[in-house]
DNA sequence: TACCAGGTAAAAA
DNA sequence: TTTTTACATGGT
């Protein structure tokens, strides 16, 4: 499989999986996941062949049941999609030279590719648990979510989670949920956006079709959305790079961080220090909490 | 021990 | 209309 140069295959996959996560691993230069086509769960292990300007990654399907020629082109256009490997990171990269702090961080990341979700339900139920609460303790809820309602596939040495289906959480009691540590409200907005999705009146995947005002307007209507929900769903699960979730905390603190000597800033002066990444605001907030992560540029 | 952490909706003012 | 408060839980 050939992804759209440069892609830093290594640093792509590196950043959300470990070798002790259980959805996404990443050990000996080789990635595993679970995808799930047609009711199927099929175990996906990648790795690269080439290198980050002339990338190249050779992808592994295993699956107990038989994968048919169909759903190995669909599993294929998922991979692209996942790790948007027909985004041109030159454009980016062009488009936001003139910011010389952005400049150095990018140089530094070369090729590093925003993962976006399987799909955009998955984006948003995370977004959902993510609010107000820290990083560490929603990883924590996300990983009670998926080993409750998620499938399972077991691999030769391990057992590896594909993110629950609208349907499964959609047959959630708000009792279990709270169970796995949810609030009474959470439990509510998960339950109720899971079964309208599951019952066909929210289509996630027909509405990232539409443009980001109109994406913000119907998902803010959905009680338990607000604008940080819904322009963190539409950064990782719908691919919208100009998107940049200014009231978000942590992005607000890297920013700051990086020009403003870390002095707290308003979301407004967030949003007003993106202007000048244009139409990459998104790429480039996500750049600068992998730098932060990284230590990179101080 | 309290307080904060990558918000939101509902109550209160 | 604007401001305050409850919410779950792990870390410090």
């Amino acid at each position: 499989m050939l992804p759209v140069a440069p892609f830093n295959f290594d640093l792509t996959t590196g950043i959300f999986s470990h070798d002790d996560n259980d959805i996404a691993t990443s050990k000996d230069g080789r990635y595993s996941r679970v995808i799930r086509v047609n009711d199927k769960l099929i175990l996906v292990q990648m790795k690269s062949t080439g290198t980050v300007d002339k990338p190249k990654l050779l992808v592994e399907l295993k699956s107990d049941r038989r994968i048919t020629d169909a759903e190995k082109k669909q599993i294929r256009k998922i991979i692209r999609s996942m790790f948007n490997l027909d985004l041109d990171l030159e454009r980016f990269y062009a488009e936001t030279s003139k910011d010389k702090t952005l400049a150095r961080i990018a140089n530094q990341l070369r090729g590093l590719k925003t993962p976006t979700t399987e799909n955009v339900f998955e984006a948003l139920i995370s977004s959902i648990v993510e609010q107000q609460i820290s990083l560490n303790v929603a990883r924590h809820l996300e990983h009670n979510i998926v080993k409750a309602f998620g499938d399972a596939l077991r691999t030769s040495d391990r057992i590896l989670w594909a993110f629950p289906t609208p349907r499964r959480l959609a047959s959630a009691t708000i009792k279990r949920l709270r169970k796995l540590g949810l609030s009474q409200r959470k439990a509510e907005y998960i339950q109720n956006i899971a079964r309208l999705v599951a019952d066909g009146k929210l289509d996630l995947e027909k509405l990232s079709t539409e443009n980001v005002d109109e994406i913000v307007r119907r998902l803010d209507q959905i009680r338990g959305i607000g604008l940080w929900t819904a322009e963190l769903t539409m950064l990782r699960g719908m691919r919208k790079f100009e998107v940049m979730p200014a009231d978000d905390l942590g992005l607000r603190r890297v920013i700051a961080h990086y020009y403003c000597c870390n002095r707290r800033i308003s979301s407004e002066e967030a949003r007003k220090i993106g202007e000048k990444w244009g139409r990459w605001k998104g790429l480039a907030s996500f750049y600068l909490i992998v730098a932060d992560l990284m230590g990179i540029g101080t």
